[in-house]
DNA sequence: TTGACTAGTGACACAGTGTCACATATAATA
DNA sequence: TATTATATGTGACACTGTGTCACTAGTCAA
């Protein structure tokens, strides 16, 4: 977490900052992103750097939180808009995340997230300031969930429900970035594991494959 | 790649420099990991390194792929006993990668690679020389599953569904690495995520909830 | 014995990090 | 206004780690 100091910063160099530090970060990946580019980009002093964050990780990890806060409240906001309908919501937001938004910069940032997302799993998962923040947010999602449309028959198995699909959710969305999917292929592909993840992957008795 | 130079040593001191480095890259993400440390313990001069291997990635995925291809033989060997129930094949995989085999360091070297899984996804995604190898591993693993137990209608919707279990069954492995779960604790929740991807999530018609 | 090739070696230039002593600004108090 | 305290700004510097390169040392064939 940034220090105090940063935050006693007028608005406009705490922006500036942000933004040579997107920049950096989009333009390269965490472990080779260079402070010295950072504070050349700001046009402040390598010591002031240290002023106010501890180091790149702590500059880093604080704006993909500020990100995953942003996309964790337009989870919710869709999921009031769908109804609580989990797979409706998904597939917007699965379609938002891998649009550009005019904004070329911001997806390569994000891009550069997901490749660094387990380069210090620990650091996200640890139990920071940002903790609570997020087990109060997953609940809201969990507690917005319509059951009505899912074959649950209690809250164990809504949760498991609920991994399940932000696991495929996520590998679809990191492949979709990783191998530059266009947009219609990495939806299609999303969609149609959804169906399957609907309907079940276990054979029904008294039915029969075309293909085996 | 290592360079052949490192291929043109006696067998001893290639163990050397192995051992050496999956010490230190058990020791810490790859990252972290210095080269030092790891000529330090083989007792060989820096340069001779850089004889061996481009850098400390060349030497850190030649380790990696070492063990995604013992894996993927083991996945094939189990899914012939388990004659190509992909369930069964999968979940005694499972078990196999969380436990320790009284091997401390190994358990340690595959928890830093999971760490470290999206670290440079771009460096295992690329087309090196064992794409090919991958491919055919793929297609093998794909041939092998037996589909009479499985709902599925064609072989775009075998490999969708390879895509979902993998994703899940890895995001259950990160987790029991990261949250350091007990080996009951992360089967049994596996397990029923398995269920319930047989089962599947969406609502039957005519089935009513206990839960909503 | 010479030449050609391959491998071994460690000093070194370079790049990046985090710190520290000192400089400067701001505000509160006498 | 002068004084003091506190917060912030600053960049030179020590330190760590990387990759290179000129040189050395083997090996083998002519």
């Amino acid at each position: 977490m940034p220090k105090q100091t940063f935050f006693h910063l007028p608005k406009e160099k705490q922006g500036t900052i942000i933004q040579a530090a997107k920049s950096e970060f989009s333009r390269v990946a965490l472990h080779e992103a260079s402070i010295a580019n950072i504070i050349k980009e700001a046009d402040i002093p390598r010591g002031s750097f240290y002023q106010y964050f501890d180091d790149k990780e702590d500059l880093y990890y604080y704006l993909l939180h500020q990100i995953a806060d942003e996309n964790n409240d337009r989870f919710i906001a869709f999921l009031q808009e769908k109804n609580g309908d989990i797979f409706e919501t998904l597939l917007d937001l699965f379609q938002y995340m891998i649009q550009n938004h005019g904004n070329e910069e911001h997806k390569s940032f994000v891009k550069n997230a997901f490749l660094n997302m387990n380069y210090k799993m620990e650091n996200i998962l640890a139990n920071d300031i940002y903790q609570e923040n997020k087990r109060s947010q997953y609940i809201k999602m969990i507690s917005l969930i319509n059951t009505t449309n899912l074959n649950v028959k209690d809250e164990q198995e809504l949760h498991h429900i609920f991994k399940i699909i932000m696991a495929v959710t996520f590998q679809n969305l990191i492949q979709a970035f990783v191998m530059d999917l266009t947009e219609e292929e990495a939806v299609t592909s999303y969609n149609e594991q959804m169906e399957l993840l609907k309907r079940g992957v276990g054979k029904k008795e008294n039915s029969a494959n075309e293909f085996s």
